[in-house]
DNA sequence: CAACGCTTGTGAAGCGGTGCACAAGGTCGT
DNA sequence: ACGACCTTGTGCACCGCTTCACAAGCGTTG
């Protein structure tokens, strides 16, 4: 009954749910048990990381057979707090936000969009889906009643840190922001960053590097770019 | 003349794009020189570790001073590639690839989207903005004649393996992939992938843990959640 | 022109994560 | 029941990144 001792390291949290969804995939596969490797392979992790990730969750694996699928699969989803199935509010209706909104990722994997909320008087009352557009002034309402756990911040940059300060206010402890802003909030609280143009920058460094040792033979030693197929 | 001769480690390069947004923010505001004391605080860093990604870059500050914003500005710029206004295409053209192709925030930031392809014939010929979706067959032209350095996949996960392997053929190198699909593709490619469910799932973990612990009252030593906040 | 204050640039220590290599401990065939 | 085989779980060495602390260097002021 007791959760696993130990406590587990930030890069193992983020590798969980890559963990996952690899085990879904071989649920459909009707795969009833997998090795490391295997999983490794199916995730693009280097298979002595699997086990130590998954030696972080307790003793799950049975030696010279692998992981139960099931099993494992329920284990990392408790880990993960997958069945609260988290209601998430989403605030700003753009572009991003109803695509967001209509993403059918969210529910397979233990969430529920539960609210949609603009600043826009124009917007608020909108359809999306299922779903009404709601005023931002409305959100302390909206959290409570729908006990929203998460916060995703769709809005432009200008507006994120206003709206991630209501979000804080109105009890949320978690915070996905999709803006291009440095949100500063409370201890306690965390966020998560996705930076779509940011993902866009690193690739062309690496591209325009490339590029740049290509033209110049001389210092052709190629240093280990194989870190960047890996990330 | 001759480039900056240190490589520049990886943690480094994922930040350059921050602080590059942080000085266009500077420049906004006309600040003439920035402390990396204030850069530090502007885009969430240790002063510390600003100074020594900026040191990689070459010796660009003014020691009692500062660093002169525009020269900063252009010198990250120049390293990230971003006058080369990278052009790019989006493969998928559902909710999300709609939802990129109408993002304002890239073209700010030295991306320009030149394509949008998909495999479905019915979304062929519509119109987005002011281009038209193309037929993924018709992939290996578009990267030639619009000169195509990047590609994005905004498809479901089922379908990212194929494109993936369509825009490697067509020559491309770096890839942005939306999908929650694993990729593999040959040495030399970059990759990076943006799964919006796993970031949620890591938030999801946090807040599992932090309801876990605060019934607990036993384990509440607090053990430095502003790593949470930090990252 | 000299002394002072401020900020950079960096040596070095510390920390967390990675990956190897192997012992521990199961299963399966005979 | 036993031995061969397989895969887990982990101790350990390594590596890159982070952070501190401070000397070096620039501008400014008296």
């Amino acid at each position: 009954m007791a959760t696993a001792p130990r406590r587990i390291p930030d890069a193992t949290v983020a590798r969980l749910p890559l963990y996952h969804r690899g085990l879904l995939e071989l649920v459909r596969l009707k795969r009833g048990t997998v090795a490391s490797e295997e999983l490794a392979e199916l995730t693009g992790v280097n298979a002595a990381k699997v086990r130590k990730d998954l030696s972080y969750l307790g003793t799950y694996g049975t030696r010279g057979v692998g992981y139960d699928v099931d099993n494992l699969l329920h284990q990392i989803g408790h880990e993960l707090g997958l069945s609260e199935n988290w209601p998430v509010a989403i605030v700003g209706i753009g572009n991003l936000g109803r695509a967001l909104a209509a993403y059918g990722g969210f529910s397979a994997r233990g969430f529920r969009i539960a609210a949609l909320l603009d600043a826009d008087p124009a917007k608020a009352g909108g359809r999306v889906g299922a779903l009404t557009v709601r005023s931002i002034d409305d959100l302390a309402a909206v959290v409570a009643s729908e006990h929203i756990a998460i916060g995703i911040i769709a809005t432009p940059g200008h507006a994120a840190q206003g709206v991630a300060e209501r979000l804080v206010a109105a009890g949320l402890r978690s915070i996905l922001n999709f803006s291009p802003a440095v949100l500063v909030v409370p201890e306690g609280v965390a966020v998560r960053r996705v930076d779509l143009a940011v993902e866009l920058q690193i690739l062309g460094f690496y591209q325009h590097h490339r590029d740049i040792t290509r033209t110049i033979p001389g210092s052709a030693n190629t240093p280990d770019t194989s870190a960047i197929a890996g990330s």
